[in-house]
DNA sequence: AGCACGCCGACT
DNA sequence: GTCGGCGTGCTC
């Protein structure tokens, strides 16, 4: 556990396995200078060099000192970490994922470590700013690269390299670095851009008695601007910092009134940094208490923590889960423990951490992608140092090096964002995380409205504990909901563009009673494919086997695969005739039509592309939070944990595309996203209200979603995955053959196949071709492997795959063929 | 994965 | 006669 060396007392030579940060199979064995016996320790960074010029930061796996026989093993160069930056716990769960996902330690490593703790070749080099160094005593080569610098102002490792003409740049970089000529550091990609809130405040000439009054004088022919005037001195009675928006609810004046009074310098405009961690508006009080239903749940989880390692807390929307969590966290920590809340990423927003961290102040740290490297590097130290208690997450906090992890809470664990799928390794951290909890001792709390399959059979199984939270909390009702059969509104001559004249009404309805309205569209773009009407002919991507996305925005074909751009077509170019026409609807066009048709409405639209930049998302939720608009468009973005107050309407406005998926979990997946894109509605007093817009009214997952059943849509989905050999009763192994060329790829995935068939048998299904066959000029090939769970080690199983593809890399006839495997493919 | 070493076509 | 194509195999 020490991570100090068991060996330096002696002078006898150590060698080192290290894990590189690379797509290879195994780790490689360094000498360790004598000189650095005393400071390598397991799960400290050394810098090495790999091959002829490359340098990285590899991680310590095992101390020994037997020297390799087969070669003459490279020395280490330098010894990075004074303490570990992984222990043993981390490694150990290293391993099994390299093992159970079937990728390597180097691509666990990739995903693990934060980038700012994986420096490499291009590593940035700066000069020092000490100027009164004096250049004449460097060696020429040493004097080059510090003219360089001050000419490029930074060079990676391999710029340098570049520069000299030699490999070996490291010596001299460590000599520089010594003597305070250059600094070493990590690429920073993404400067932390603090969050800032616009303030106003009176200009200075108007700011006392007179001033106001003067002003309020010359303001008489200006109502609108008197009244913003007012407005603001009674919020300044309560408030410092007085917000646009705040005149203008307390005033309700427009925007366009106190754009005008800045203008005319009346009002200065004053940016403030506001963290996004101290939250302002904060629903659950630090000293909430539990309703009776709550606290039985709440003792039910402890209950069963004392049998069980995995909970399952199964929760409608709204039925206060979290304080739930913030109640088995406390404990947690007054235990001395730490506790680890996953969360999908998307639903990472101010709203969660904000809560979060009134009730654990600077005890609480946040991981997730949008931070960059150097703060997700300062998580993970405050993590191992203990300084944080808590740490709410994405997936990839899994990773953190916790010391003394008592709970791991996985809230929305149905969430299929826990699966990562590109890049390796494809690892779920729903299921990591139960094995984190699992290495130390640590229980784990499954949170969800809508639980995945596998885990609500686990339940009943008794593997997990089960404990159900079915009644909302306060007064927040479950909405109605209504589906919209829509072929027979089009017979009726009731559909108008996508939208039916029951949801055109409803909304209609909801903007006049000042209530805000959510349009689902799991599409984005503004058209999905554009055809010809002549012939038939589909823009397609040059490099995939998918129909090009007309985006207006970009006035733009896209392709969502590879990002392929390219302008519209105008002219057929199969048959020549001009009869282009756009076929399907994305979320832009939605909004586009809603616009035409509602004139008056305020609309805002959230999807990938809206959301663009580091803060887009904030951006465009805090607004519609603070009613800058009234209806929002959106992909499912806009279902993932947000809290609207005022949204009483959800229109989902086409049901089918979801239903219709050729995917085993299709249903469910429709069930948990209509019934949590439902659960958006109402959420405070008012009712909320449902509209699903689709083909096929009378379809049994829809009618699931209406009665709120999620009993009924599990007991029918766990019938067919028995029946047809799916998850949770076998697992599922996936593995994509990619080539260049079509039919190299299909021999390819046949002759795979059939090797794997013959030890596995007919668990080998395939291969076919996916549904989207062609991606970056690769075309694919699927095979699949279903596995029983009883009687098969699964690791056996494994281990034949392995076997097989490696056969299958010996045949020359198969090269530039590419095997990615996928184990609990989602 | 990189990346260098190595054996066959179109250019100064 | 050289530059350069990417095929093959190695990296401690």
């Amino acid at each position: 556990m020490s991570g100090t060396s068991l060996f330096y007392h002696d002078r006898e030579t150590l060698f080192v396995d290290v894990i590189l940060p690379l797509y290879i199979a195994k780790t490689y064995t360094y000498r360790v200078p004598l000189e650095l016996n005393a400071t390598v320790a397991i799960g400290k960074r050394v810098i090495v060099q790999f091959g002829r010029n490359k340098i990285y930061a590899a991680i310590i796996h095992k101390i020994s000192n037997e020297a390799p026989l087969r070669y003459e093993a490279k020395y280490i160069l330098q010894v990075i970490d004074e303490d570990p930056v992984v222990d043993t716990n981390q490694l150990a769960l290293w391993e099994w994922i390299s093992s159970y996902y079937m990728c390597y330690l180097g691509e666990v490593m990739q995903a693990a470590l934060p980038a700012a703790l994986k420096m490499a070749s291009e590593t940035k080099i700066t000069a020092s700013a000490q100027v009164d160094l004096d250049r004449s005593l460097l060696s020429d080569k040493g004097y080059m690269v510090m003219e360089a610098l001050d000419v490029a102002g930074e060079l990676t490792i391999n710029d340098i390299v570049k520069l000299l003409g030699q490999s070996t740049v490291f010596p001299l970089l460590k000599k520089l670095f010594d003597q305070g000529y250059i600094l070493i550091s990590e690429e920073i990609k993404d400067k932390y851009v603090p969050k800032r809130k616009a303030y106003l405040r009176f200009s200075p000439e108007f700011d006392d008695a007179d001033g106001i009054r003067s002003l309020l004088d010359s303001l008489n022919r200006a109502p609108k601007q008197q009244d913003a005037v007012l407005g603001f001195m009674q919020l300044r009675k309560t408030m410092t910092d007085i917000a646009r928006q705040d005149i203008m609810e307390v005033s309700g004046v427009s925007s366009a009134i106190i754009a005008s009074l800045i203008e005319k310098g009346v009002f200065v405009v004053e940016e403030k940094i506001v963290s996004r961690l101290g939250g302002e508006e904060v629903e659950i009080r630090a000293d909430f208490v539990f309703n009776t239903v709550q606290q039985q749940a709440f003792d039910q989880v402890k209950a069963f923590f004392e049998t069980k390692d995995v909970v399952l807390l199964h929760g409608v929307t709204a039925s206060g889960k979290t304080q739930l969590y913030i109640r088995l966290i406390e404990q947690t920590i007054k235990e001395g423990k730490n506790a680890l809340y996953l969360l999908p990423e998307i639903a990472l927003t101010a709203q969660i951490t904000d809560r979060l961290k009134l009730h654990f102040g600077d005890k609480l740290g946040v991981y997730h992608s949008k931070f960059n490297d150097n703060e997700r590097a300062e998580v993970w130290h405050k993590v191992m140092k203990g300084e944080y208690k808590v740490v709410v997450g994405a997936r990839s906090a899994v990773f953190l090096p916790f010391q003394y992890l008592g709970l791991v809470v996985v809230d929305e664990e149905h969430e299929n964002s826990y699966k990562q799928y590109e890049p390796s390794p494809r690892y779920h951290a729903r299921d990591t995380a139960i094995y984190l909890a699992h290495l130390q001792g640590a229980k784990v709390l499954l949170g969800s409205a809508t639980p995945s399959i596998e885990s609500y059979y686990n339940a009943r199984a008794g593997k997990y504990g089960l404990v159900e939270l079915k009644e909302r909390f306060g007064e927040s009702q479950l909405p109605d909901i209504q589906i919209v059969n829509v072929a027979e509104q089009g017979r009726k001559e009731q559909m108008f563009a996508y939208f039916s004249g029951v949801l055109l009404q409803e909304i209609t309805d909801a903007l006049e009673r000042k209530e805000q309205v959510i349009l689902f569209q799991n599409r984005r773009g503004h058209t999905p494919f554009v055809q010809c009407n002549t012939c038939g002919w589909v823009v397609k991507c040059v490099n995939c086997d998918v129909s090009l996305t007309y985006h207006k925005s970009t006035n733009h074909l896209h392709c969502h695969y590879c990002g392929h751009t390219e302008p519209p077509v105008q002219v057929c170019p199969a048959c020549g005739m001009p009869h282009i026409e756009s076929k399907g609807f994305g979320t832009e066009r939605v909004e586009e039509e809603l616009e035409l048709l509602l004139p008056q409405a305020r609309i805002g639209r959230l999807d990938l592309d809206s959301t663009k930049g580091k803060y887009g998302f904030e951006e465009i939720i805090t607004a519609f939070d603070e009613h800058e608009f009234d209806i929002l468009v959106g992909t499912q973005m806009v279902a993932k944990g947000l809290d609207f107050g005022r949204v009483s309407l959800i229109g989902i406005i086409n049901a089918d595309a979801m239903i219709n998926f050729p995917d085993f979990r299709a249903y469910e997946r429709a069930f948990s996203l209509f019934s949590q894109v439902a659960g958006r509605a109402g959420r405070r007093e008012n009712k909320g209200k449902v509209i699903i817009q689709t083909h096929t009214p009378q379809h049994r997952v829809l009618e699931q979603v209406i009665q709120h059943d999620y009993e009924g849509m599990f007991m029918t989905e766990i019938t067919e995955r028995k029946n047809y050999l799916y998850p949770p009763f076998y697992r599922v192994i996936k593995l994509d053959v990619r080539h260049t060329d079509r039919q190299q790829a299909s021999d390819a995935a046949t002759r795979l196949a059939n090797l794997l068939r013959e030890q596995l048998g007919n668990r080998v299904l395939g291969p076919e071709p996916p549904l989207i066959s062609r991606v970056r000029n690769h075309f694919i090939q699927t095979i699949t492997l279903k596995i029983e769970r009883n009687n098969v080690s699964i690791s056996r199983v494994k281990e034949l795959i392995h076997q097989a593809i490696t056969q299958f890399d010996m045949e020359k006839q198969h090269r530039g063929v590419r095997i990615a495997i996928d184990v609990d493919p989602y």
